[in-house]
Order: structure tokens, then sequence, then C-alpha cells
RNA sequence: GGCCCGUUGGUGAAGCGGUUAACACACAUGCCUUUCACGCAUGCAUUCACGAGUUCAAAUCUCGUACGGGUCACCA
């Protein structure tokens, strides 16, 4: 059987949301699986979307997630370059061989003549499609131009009759009337290439088996496949991913924030959680499971059972599978994903690192992503707490305020401030309240934290320290 | 607007002609640990957008309607 070999072809724009970090993670599940190559190419046809830097920062984004590519701009390989602009005398001649071939045009319209067909097709309410004006310019028309230096496009001649049926992994049999169908443009009259054709040359001459893509190309694939029936090349299988999209069902857009890996990766998300996350999205496996590893995922995966219907991505099942991942973290691991954030929004000059590290490894299992940190230890920065509602029935309930004022005279004469003697100080009010269980710990708690709930308490008390403790419980 | 795709609980989803319509997140309640959380348990779709049809039998097949989305560039 023929190698398996999938590609990641996303434009350097310097950002990648998660939809298209799910596309890459399909991918290469499905290279992988087959025990084929995950391929990234570059696609940076268009000069006027270039962004610096932003090619390492694909190729870092592939990296924090375990998608390495076999073959890429970074590590080469046998189908180089994999940078478009680099690829251009390539394209450059397929187009021009298909114009030998009769398969397509020089066309020097101008934009402006483009301009005034499509209001003038607006106008009438009817499709635009360009008029074929330039396809029977003779030989000596277009050297003429050429030679007068008029800027020209090539355009591919479509079928303008029948129709174009091609079969999609997930979709199933996709069937397109041609009479819809545009004489598309290849070459740019900059000499690049448009996406569409760029795409083709180089899915065929990088052997690409398997194109895995968004569904937002489903519409535009009969074109793919006029251009390898125009070469007479074999098609690749085509796997179209249903969208991820967001709580309107819209596409997912920079405007939120948490849709971008890296500021996923920057609020403390492990890029192993999130690729575990978002491989269920659009896919399941055959069994319950859902937590898997990136090793794990690759023997499940089965790209026959991804689904149709948009995903909404969901950062509330984000956390869960993260927080699940956190569990399993070090105090190190821990403490290097969370310390940045506290450092960032509170003054630690005054504490020690013994007592910084003990503050997050109570809240282990009690944050999912790393920043969570900061908005759960707030109360340990500020100088007062104010109570909710809740808070204050339970207070005025039975004997709180009596255990609160038990356990202060307790606490303010311990002489050795230790986990231990504060434990000893909460068990004396016990017998000297009467109370125990929820209403023994709870009105301490409340009193000390602001809060209902939160880690172990002796912890807590400790870390704040006596001065704050006694403060607190005296208000 | 034309064309294409989709529609199972708030979310991810299983389901492939006969099931009590899995499972997970979230939510609610309870239990447990001398609090909370963690963990555990229970509850949460009398029904699969709607309407017809095929069938002894439909979430599953067919058609139509509605709604949602995508696409129609010298963007990718």
């Amino acid at each position: 059987m023929m190698e398996v070999r999938t590609r990641f072809a996303p434009s350097p724009t310097g950002f990648m949301h998660v939809g298209n970090l799910r596309s890459a993670i399909f991918a290469y599940l499905i290279a992988k699986h087959y025990n084929g190559k995950f391929i990234l190419r570059i696609e940076d046809t268009d000069q006027t979307r270039k962004v610096e830097g932003a090619i390492d920062f694909i190729y870092n984004t592939c990296n924090l997630c375990g998608l390495i590519p076999d073959e890429g701009p970074s590590n080469g390989g046998a189908y180089g370059p994999y940078i478009q602009s680099e690829r251009l005398h390539l394209y450059q001649e397929y187009a021009h061989k298909l114009v030998e071939m009769g398969q397509a045009y020089y066309c020097f319209c101008t934009e402006e003549r483009l301009e005034e067909l499509r209001a003038k097709a607006e106008a009438n309410k009817v499709p635009f499609l360009y008029d074929r004006h330039c396809k029977n310019l003779s030989k000596e028309e277009i050297e003429q131009k050429i030679n007068n230096g008029e800027k020209y496009v090539i355009r591919q001649i479509m079928p303008k009759t029948g129709l174009s049926v091609y079969n999609d992994l997930v979709y199933g049999e996709m069937t397109f009337e041609n009479k819809l169908l545009e004489d598309q443009i290849l070459l740019k009259s900059d000499g690049y290439p448009t996406y569409n054709f760029a795409n083709v040359i180089d899915d065929h001459l990088m052997d690409i088996t398997h194109v895995i893509r968004g569904n937002e190309y489903l519409t535009s694939t009969p074109k793919y496949n006029h251009l390898y029936d125009a070469f007479g090349w074999e098609k690749p299988i085509y796997i179209h991913l249903p969208m991820v999209v967001d709580y309107d069902l819209k596409k997912l857009s920079k405007r939120h924030g948490a849709a971008s890996f890296m500021d996923l990766y920057n609020n403390g998300y492990l890029p192993e959680a999130v690729v575990n996350y978002l491989s269920l999205l659009g896919w399941s496996p055959e069994t319950t499971e859902e937590i898997f590893s990136l090793e794990e995922l690759i023997k499940v995966f089965d790209p026959s059972r991804i689904n149709k219907a948009p995903a909404v991505y969901d950062v509330k099942k984000l956390n869960w599978v993260n927080s699940h991942y956190i569990k399993k973290l070090s105090l190190d691991e821990l403490v290097k994903i969370t310390l940045p954030h506290l450092k960032e929004t509170y003054d630690l000059s005054d504490k020690s690192n013994e007592w910084i590290r003990h503050l997050i490894e109570i809240y282990h299992n009690h944050i999912s992503y790393g920043k969570e940190i900061v908005e759960v230890t707030d109360l340990f920065f500020k100088k007062d707490i104010t109570l909710d509602e809740e808070c204050l029935e339970f207070m005025n309930t039975g004997d709180s305020r009596k255990v609160v004022n038990s356990f202060y005279n307790h606490v303010k004469n311990i002489t050795d401030w230790t986990i231990e003697n504060i434990v000893d100080s909460i068990n004396k009010t016990k017998e000297e309240a009467g109370v125990k269980g929820k209403n023994l710990y709870m009105p301490i708690r409340i009193m000390v934290s602001g809060q209902m709930h939160g880690p172990e308490l002796p912890d807590t008390i400790y870390l704040l320290g006596r001065d704050a403790v006694t403060d607190r419980l005296s208000k």
C-alpha cells in the first residue's frame, strides 16, 4: 500500500485559533495512524498578508503540541522547499504548461473592467462569472500586450456543462453543476499563484494522499479536481472537517481571545490537554474514554468516525480536561505554570519561596488552568474581605459567633505558628463551643477567607499568618 | 440571492430499522472526609428541528418545510 502523507498548510498570519490547530491535529493523527508522514507547508502566496516571525510561531505551536512534522521548512525533506514563496518557478512552469495544453489562457482584463462586470451582474441580480473576454486572443495579440508591459493573469478553462462529482470521506458523495464554475485564476498578475492553484500543484508534487481541511472548502473542491484532471493527475482522498464554532454557532474569530492557542498556553493550559480536548471536537472514539495521550489518539483515531455537524468550542469542558492533566503534574511543574501569574499580579517580595510553593500546593486540585491561581488565591493578598449574603446568613445562625470568638482566643495565643498547633486550636474550639462538623469549620472558614469553600482550612490559616487571621476573626 | 452542508438534552456525543436513547462536561441534590473541594451516588431528552411517506416496526430510509452555517476574490 502507498504511504499515507498528510499535510498541515497554514498561511503565516501569526495567529492560530483552535479550529486551525484541530485541523493540524487530525491531519497528524491520520498520518500517524497509518504509519505515514505528516508534512508542514507554509502557504504564503499572499504577499500583502505576510507577517514577520509567523513561520516560527507555527513551528513552535506544532512543537508544543507534539505535532512534529516529518517534513517541513525547519527540517527539510525530499519534497522541498516547503514554503510556497520559494516554489514560484514551479507554479509558473505548470501554469504555462496548461496554456500550452490549451487548458488555460492569458487574461489581460483590468480590475476596473472586472469591477464593472461585477457591478452590472449585481444590478441585474445574476451571479457573476468571468465572461471569457480574453479566451480567444491570438498569439500575436498576446505577444503584443505582453511586450507593451500589460499585466496578465492565467485562467483555467472550466467545463460549462455537466456535473462535477467527488467523494468525501466524511460528507460522502458531493455533486455540483459545472455551469456555476468560473474560469479560475491560476497565476496572479504579480506572478504569484492563487491558493487554489498552488495548493493543487504542491499536494500533487508532495505526494499528499489525504487532503484534510475545514469544510469551508467543500464547495471549492470541484475546482481543484478540474486541475487534477487537466494534468491527468490522481486525486487525493478528501477529508473535510466540520467547523469549530463558538456558542453563537459562528465561526471562531480572533475576538475570542480564548480561542487562540497561544493565549491558552500563556494562561497555563497544557498543550497535551488542549490537543486531547480538540481531538474530541468533531470526532469520537468507539469507547467512552475521553482522556487520551497523543500516542493513544494515534492508535484509536479512525477518520471514518469524524462528524459532519459543526462543534461548539466549550471552554468548560476544556477546563475539565485540563484540570485532569494538572492533577497529574508534579509540584515543580505546577509551580512553573502558576508562579508567573502570581508574580504578575501580586507583590511577593515579602513571601518566602517555601510559602509560595505551599500556597500553590494546596490549590493543586482546585484549579483547572495555571492562571486561575490568581483569582483563587486573592484572599491571601487583600487586606479586607467582604462576606456575601450566603456567608452572612451562615454567620447569623446557630453558634457561629461563639465558635469564632472561641477560636480567636485560642489562635491568638499560639506561640509556635504551626499547622499542628492550628489544628489543636480548632479542636479546643470544638470542645469549648460544643459544636462539630460543618458548624465548627464553616464559621472559621468564612471569617478567615470570606468564602464557603476552599482548600484545607489549617493550611489556609497557616499560610495566611497569625496577624491576618486574628485581624479577620476580630471583625 | 444561487449552490453546498448541517440539525440527538445547555455543550461534546453514542446510535447505522426493533435499545429503558450510551457516555462525558456543566447543572442540581445527597453521601463521605471532624468544613469546602476531591471522590462517590442519584437526578437531568416520555424523545431525536418540524411535517408527511415507506415499514409489522423509524432518531436511524425517502421527500418536503423551517432554522442554522459555509461558499460564491488577482484571500487563504
